[in-house]
DNA sequence: ACCCAGGTGGCCC
DNA sequence: GGGCCACATGGG
């Protein structure tokens, strides 16, 4: 396990003999996880609008259940930010029923176009030209967008560099003792401070993070197979 | 019959 | 600011 540390995609402007670098176990464990299970190829979309889309489908829910949401909006034709504007209430929710909290998530997502098309003519394009911090707080105001889901798209339909913090990220930070006090900016602070600001990392170590959680340690505080038990 | 899933807002203190 | 709660389907 993890041998093959030097392969990895950490860009040249990255200097790890920086003394904050060293000691650094948000580095560390990138790298054991990349090494243990490879590039994860997030988000799994067809479209920047498909990713801003499914975030707010998968809110507190299994992604088996959104790509169904998916499928169904694809098939009708209204994975468009005009369509799902103009579309009723109902024929959403009968589409996305698969993804449960079916009622407000309809809610969640006109609200989201509605944003997405009023203030940037539904056009993604020019959400994508915005500067990154200015886009966060405005996603933000928008009802039923918060933290996660903000940066999720920021990071995932965007390619702006802004590390997504989940649950997933909380409890391995908590079973390894690094959870520091405080909130979500908190956590992404850390990771921000940690890791060079790249989108692309950023995209593989949350990916990553979720990827541990499926398939180690789900019902154990620790597990000794587990890529990242040693550190 | 439980428990969990790629969270969020409302309410209360 | 934090602690609870509702929201709901589908899979283990």
């Amino acid at each position: 396990m993890c041998r093959t540390l030097t392969a990895l995609p950490v860009p040249s402007t990255y200097h790890p003999e920086k003394p904050k670098m060293f000691n650094n176990p948000l580095l560390k464990i990138y790298r054991l996880l990349y090494s243990h299970f490879g590039p994860q190829n997030w988000w799994p979309a067809q479209s920047a609008f498909e990713v801003i889309v499914g975030a707010v489908l998968t809110q507190n829910t299994s992604w088996r259940n959104v790509e169904k949401a998916i499928e169904n909006l694809k098939r009708k034709n209204l994975l468009d930010p005009i369509k799902i504007h103009k579309a009723k209430r109902r024929t959403l929710l009968k589409l996305i029923k698969p993804v449960g909290y079916y009622n407000i998530k309809t809610e969640r997502l006109k609200e989201l176009v509605k944003f997405i098309v009023e203030k940037y003519d539904g056009d993604i394009s020019l959400l994508k030209k915005k500067a990154g911090e200015e886009l966060r707080n405005e996603l933000l105001k928008v009802k039923g967008v918060g933290k996660e889901t903000a940066d999720s798209i920021l990071l995932y339909a965007l390619n702006k560099p802004f590390f997504v913090v989940d649950g997933y990220t909380k409890r391995m930070l908590a079973r390894h003792h690094l959870l520091p006090e405080g909130n979500y900016d908190t956590i992404q602070e850390m990771f921000h401070k940690s890791l060079p600001r790249d989108v692309k990392i950023y995209n593989e170590y949350h990916a990553l993070i979720v990827r541990l959680g499926k398939t180690y340690c789900q019902n154990r505080p620790k597990c000794p197979d587990c890529p990242i038990f040693h550190i």
